[in-house]
DNA sequence: AATTAGAACAACCGCCGGCAA
DNA sequence: CTTGCCGGCGGTTGTTCTAAT
């Protein structure tokens, strides 16, 4: 096993060779993908099986597509991680032939940058915790106050502060969902499947009974859930209400 | 030609959730 | 219910390549 200290000791790190990915893709070939803690041993590598899976994923695996981004490519996955934030695995899986490694290298060397850049420097307001006067009438309306204060924001995505703005933004949401929806519509993506098993987006999205379960209305929802300044602050640094960059046009 | 900085890619690490014992 | 193992994920680091000086 690998947590005996000795192997521990003779496990290779590093670049992998031709003749170490010959003997990983005949191990594969031979009892098929699984079961990584035994592959080192059957394939008669010096490998942790975690560093056996990922040169497989990776690189051995067929059907991977090596090279440059098509447009189309890049564009998929400006969408998806506007959407899905850096849920790398869900965004490859969508994108044939490319892996999480790939879309994830793709994006910190290529897309991060030039979509960090701001072309005029918008100041996004993000939703903060505020008191209301008691006069306030949101207060005498005796609304939930768990939406005072996020509720205007959740529906209508971030409000910028140069203020000129018009009703697009407002209607920014169901827009580039719909184009979502297109997409699935031609089977590459579906909704239901984009919602991850992990932790985050996946649970925290309700049940979709319908099949399409829209974001404002699920968000609606995550703004009255237990969650922390911090867990709010992360939703919004992933993107998912982030307008300064348009990529729908 | 040599050096250096930045980009691009490959691999590692630590953590998490699922699951079986 | 707890514990340990496994597969999987995202963040980070290391290495190689390339263009600029």
């Amino acid at each position: 096993m690998y947590n005996n200290k000795a192997n521990i000791r003779n496990i290779k790190k590093g670049s992998w060779t031709d003749e170490e990915d010959n003997l990983l893709r005949k191990c594969i070939d031979k009892y098929g993908e699984g079961s990584w803690h035994r592959v080192p041993q059957r394939a008669g590598l010096s490998r942790c099986r975690k560093s056996c899976r990922l040169r497989w994923l990776n690189y051995l695996k067929p059907n991977i597509k090596r090279g440059q981004f098509s447009e189309d490519e890049v564009d998929l996955i400006i969408r998806l991680h506007k959407l899905l934030g850096n849920r790398w695995s869900l965004i490859a899986g969508r994108i044939p032939g490319r892996t999480a490694n790939d879309v994830k290298n793709y994006w910190n060397t290529h897309l991060h940058k030039k979509l960090s850049r701001p072309k005029h420097n918008p100041r996004i307001v993000r939703p903060q915790p505020c008191t209301l006067p008691k006069a306030s009438s949101l207060v005498m309306d005796k609304l939930d106050p768990l939406s005072v204060g996020e509720s205007n924001v959740l529906d209508n995505g971030p409000i910028e502060e140069d203020g000129d703005e018009d009703d697009d933004d407002a209607n920014a949401i169901p827009r580039w969902w719909e184009k979502l929806v297109q997409v699935t519509e031609d089977g590459i993506v579906g909704v239901e499947q984009l919602n991850g098993n992990r932790d985050g987006l996946g649970s925290q999205k309700p049940n979709s009974h319908d099949g399409l379960n829209m974001w404002p209305t699920s968000n609606i929802e995550m703004s009255r859930s237990p969650i922390t300044h911090v867990e709010q602050h992360n939703i919004w640094e992933d993107n998912l209400w982030n307008f300064d960059v348009n990529v729908w046009e």
